[in-house]
RNA sequence: GGGGUUGUAGCCCAAUUGGCAGAGGCACAUGACUUAGGAUCAUGCCAGCGCGGGUUCGAGUCCCGCCAACCCCA
């Protein structure tokens, strides 16, 4: 029998061309539409060739959870797009001496060809890319907005420069001292650069994220509040010997301001060239020069040497009026704080370390039990009453901060203070395939923004060699394209060269999704009032900290923009896990990469897409080696062959048989719960239990015939729609109904067929199971006492009356004897 | 070094949140059907829950300590 074999290449090539025509995802913006909205978000991806076995983990994942809310009945908005700005295309294109958007181009269209197969319930008339002019002339739009704001500005510094890219780096992109893109590793140079003024939203991207709370998971609330790390503290002024002003240093432990024996400066912070003696400059010169090749990293490291140079200056403690020498050092660095520590070394342990290898002073001002620091070389950061500290003698920490900054406060030389490790959002970068800034730079008039009549500032048309790395931005070379006039004054002037990072293109895409022809703004402000916020988000792990943060930075600003009524763009996020192989990460340097293509030629797009859900839990790993898409196949198949053989059975489905009809609702009752908590790995074995049921029922028990089979393969199809829409919608057809299954309603359980006739009661003896004994569900406490006791097997292991008896009915009865 | 997550059959994973350790799948074994089986169907096998304590009538579940793996931060 042809139509029993499953041939998924088959209903495929079936199906496909037919939801095209149908378009069962199509977003209809219709205000009368009574269904509540809901906005479902994956992650889009960067076009670097054909979809992986990544995407089709996570894309997957967040369809089970679309498809399953339009079964719901609701409105929902599902959109895609391409995240295609970025250097690998750039890198192609100098490789094959073409232009970046050949290779871009080509590769979405790849990917769009394969989502389509992979049947994704995409609304594909939203579809966009950022790298269309059209797109990225609200990258610059916006860019003007933060700069008229304040939030976009420039300065000069030290920047985490990559030299193989030859670009500089955002801090988030610099992962343990190597650029996140190629693992080069990033050194420190001196630029002036854009930066997005992220720092000025750190308390509210902190307090913010308890909105979040069960929404997230909490290790990715956790990283984001260590990465923006918020701690207080004070700022204390010293004065040092030879200057006017006093310089200020932030400290998290101003308690311990007695125990400070000596000063350290970063060794690459402006104050250390300009206090250093004459005698010392050389030698600063030259700790600079090796400062300057260690990454952040490095330098913080406590397993690091410690090195430094003494400057032949004092400073003063303004508490006590000791003279402490003034040290140049590469484990403070001069972008935190005020790039200068008061060192207190008993208790800070780098601290420690510096004054042993240098033979500077130790000195204990916290008694916390431990041996002294200055002997065992183990400093003491812990808490304990303040010794040789003046006034601050015998109190704790917390009372020893609050009087210090009483008394500093009192003088004027010091003051509580919040400090963040979060810096500001270095955006500019020396590459050519990203958005342009929008920034003419005029001899006469300074910084002067793009009109926004005459935005976008299109890319110039730069290809093959034009775009070779060369530590300037390629766009430097298209003079035609760099000399403009002033738009203030008309004088010559020329445009800015650099391109934003393309994680600007990723904060805010979710809006333009809303409308992605729009031509009044970057976003339909009424249409973000009525989709806003996103309602699940589903994405790796990896965008933790960068891309979740950007987002709710630029969500925020939006919101002080009055652009949107919401502050924070992802309600609910979802975090897939990896696929690997063999225990290690898929790579092509391993080998040990898993084609996704070949997979879905070999077991067919709905097997794919059950392995990768059945798996296990979602924010899990998948191990390749673990999984069977050939065992996904089988059940598919089984599945289908129920769907079939149900297609005669009756249609009045209360004259079903009753044991089926439960196991039916049942399942309708567990899947339901199980996939609104994500559990989606358990709510496919319950679909596997319900076709075994069904399989069943036709061979052996009631047969084919059977209302309640029909009334099982239909859940079934339903059901199952939200994993292996192909075989369910065949499946659906086959049961006579219309398609697409993608518009048939969930199905809901009829209570009262959730209630069971009798359940099992566990008698237990001290623990250890006696007997079971069948009972009504809603017997009383004292009846099945009376039950369990009157047992025989029970008597048999009692010898005389029970000390204790725990009842739980209708469950469990424990006798203690 | 600090913080977090996880640890249940040979393997991937469940367990109504304190109540019979097993739902589903892989692998394996046996049988049925077969020219054949790497198809299909049926049946079966396998752990006492990482280790050690504690709370409790009762602990995979709660508490403490340890070990291991992974992830963040240093």
């Amino acid at each position: 029998m042809d139509e029993q074999v499953y041939d998924p290449q088959a209903i495929q090539a079936k199906w496909q061309p037919r939801w095209e025509e149908l378009k069962p995802f199509a977003v209809v913006e219709d205000d009368a539409d009574p269904r509540p909205r809901r906005y479902m978000l994956d992650m889009f991806p960067y076009p670097s060739g054909d979809l992986h076995m990544g995407h089709a983990e996570v894309f997957a994942i967040g369809d089970v959870v679309a498809r399953y809310w339009f079964l719901k009945g609701y409105n929902v908005l599902h959109p895609i797009g391409w995240d295609s700005f970025g250097l690998p295309a750039e890198n192609a294109a100098i490789k094959r001496n073409a232009h970046p958007a050949e290779w871009t181009y080509g590769n979405i269209d790849t990917q769009a060809a394969s989502f389509q197969r992979y049947a994704i319930s995409f609304d594909w008339t939203r579809r966009l890319h950022t790298s269309d002019a059209e797109y990225y002339k609200w990258n610059q739009w916006l860019f003007t907005r933060f700069f008229e704001r304040g939030l976009a500005y420039r300065k000069g510094g030290l920047v985490n420069w990559c030299p193989n890219d030859q670009t500089v780096l955002a801090n988030e992109q610099v992962v343990a001292g190597k650029c996140e893109r190629c693992g080069a590793d990033v050194i420190r140079r001196e630029l002036t650069q854009w930066y997005f003024k992220i720092t000025e939203y750190a308390d509210r991207l902190v307090d913010d994220m308890a909105r979040l709370e069960g929404g997230w998971p909490d290790r990715v609330l956790t990283m984001q509040r260590n990465w923006i790390g918020r701690s207080t503290g004070a700022d204390v002024e010293f004065e040092i010997e030879g200057r006017k002003d006093p310089v200020t240093v932030y400290t998290t432990r101003p308690d311990t301001l007695y125990g400070a024996t000596f000063f350290v400066v970063a060794a690459d912070a402006p104050l250390a060239a300009e206090i250093v003696t004459e005698e010392q400059r050389p030698a600063l010169e030259a700790y600079r020069a090796e400062v300057a090749k260690l990454s952040d990293i490095e330098r913080m490291s406590t397993e690091k040497e410690k090195t430094g140079v003494f400057l032949g200056v004092h400073a003063i403690n303004p508490v006590n009026g000791e003279r402490i020498p003034v040290w140049a050092a590469d484990y403070v660095l001069a972008d935190y704080g005020h790039g200068a520590i008061m060192a207190v070394p008993a208790h800070d342990q780098r601290d420690l370390d510096f004054a042993l290898k240098f033979d500077l002073p130790v000195k204990v001002v916290v008694h916390t039990g431990m041996a002294d620091p200055g002997e065992t070389g183990k400093a003491t950061p812990g808490e304990g009453k303040l010794v040789n500290s003046g006034p601050l003698d015998g109190l704790s920490k917390a009372e020893a901060i609050e009087k210090i900054v009483e008394i500093l406060a009192g003088r004027g030389t010091g003051k509580a203070t919040v400090n963040f490790r979060l810096r500001d959002w270095l955006l500019s970068r020396q590459r050519f395939w990203g958005t342009p800034i929008p920034i003419i730079h005029c001899g006469e008039c300074g910084e002067v923004p793009v009109p926004d009549k005459d935005l976008p500032v299109v890319l110039p048309d730069l290809r093959g060699e034009a775009l070779a790395p060369k530590g300037v931005s390629p766009l430097a070379s298209a003079t035609d394209w760099v000399n403009v006039p002033c738009p203030s004054c008309g004088g010559p002037a020329k445009r800015d060269t650099d391109t934003m990072d393309t994680f600007v293109d990723s904060s805010w895409y979710f809006l333009r999704y809303l409308d992605p022809k729009y031509d009044d703004g970057p976003f339909d402000v009424a249409k973000a009032e009525k989709w806003g916020p996103i309602d699940q988000y589903v994405g790796g792990v990896e965008h933790a900290v960068l891309h979740l943060l950007y987002s709710r930075f630029f969500t925020k600003v939006l919101y002080d923009m009055g652009m949107i009524t919401w502050d924070e763009p992802f309600l609910r996020l979802l975090n897939q896990g990896q696929v690997i192989n063999g225990g290690k990460a898929m790579s092509k340097t391993l080998g040990n990469g898993v084609d996704l293509g070949v997979q879905i030629d070999n077991f067919g797009v709905d097997a794919v897409r059950l392995t990768m859900v059945f798996a296990g839990p979602p924010e899990d790993d998948i191990d390749w080696a673990d999984v069977s898409p050939a065992a996904s196949l089988k059940f598919l198949a089984r599945a289908l062959r129920v769907m079939t053989d149900a297609s005669g059975a009756g249609t009045d489905f209360a004259a079903g048989d009753l044991e089926l009809r439960k196991v039916v609702h049942r399942t309708i009752d567990e899947v339901t719960k199980l996939v609104e908590t994500h559990r989606f790995n358990v709510a496919v074995a319950r679909l596997m239990e319900l076709t075994s049921a069904a399989r069943k029922a036709i061979d052996s028990g009631p047969g084919a015939a059977d209302p309640a089979v029909r009334e099982a393969a239909e859940a079934l199809a339903v059901m199952l729609s939200i994993v292996a829409p192909y075989t369910a919608e065949e499946g659906w057809e086959r049961l006579g109904h219309q398609p697409s299954v993608a518009r048939a309603t969930w199905p809901v359980a009829d209570p009262a067929l959730l209630v069971q006739d009798s359940v099992t009661a566990v008698v237990q003896v001290a623990g250890k199971v006696r007997d079971r004994l069948e009972v009504s569900p809603d017997i009383s406490d004292t009846d099945l006492e009376a039950l369990a006791l009157s047992s025989e097997k029970v008597k048999a292991h009692l010898d005389g009356a029970p000390r204790k008896v725990i009842v739980r009915a209708p469950k469990l009865v424990n006798i203690v004897p």
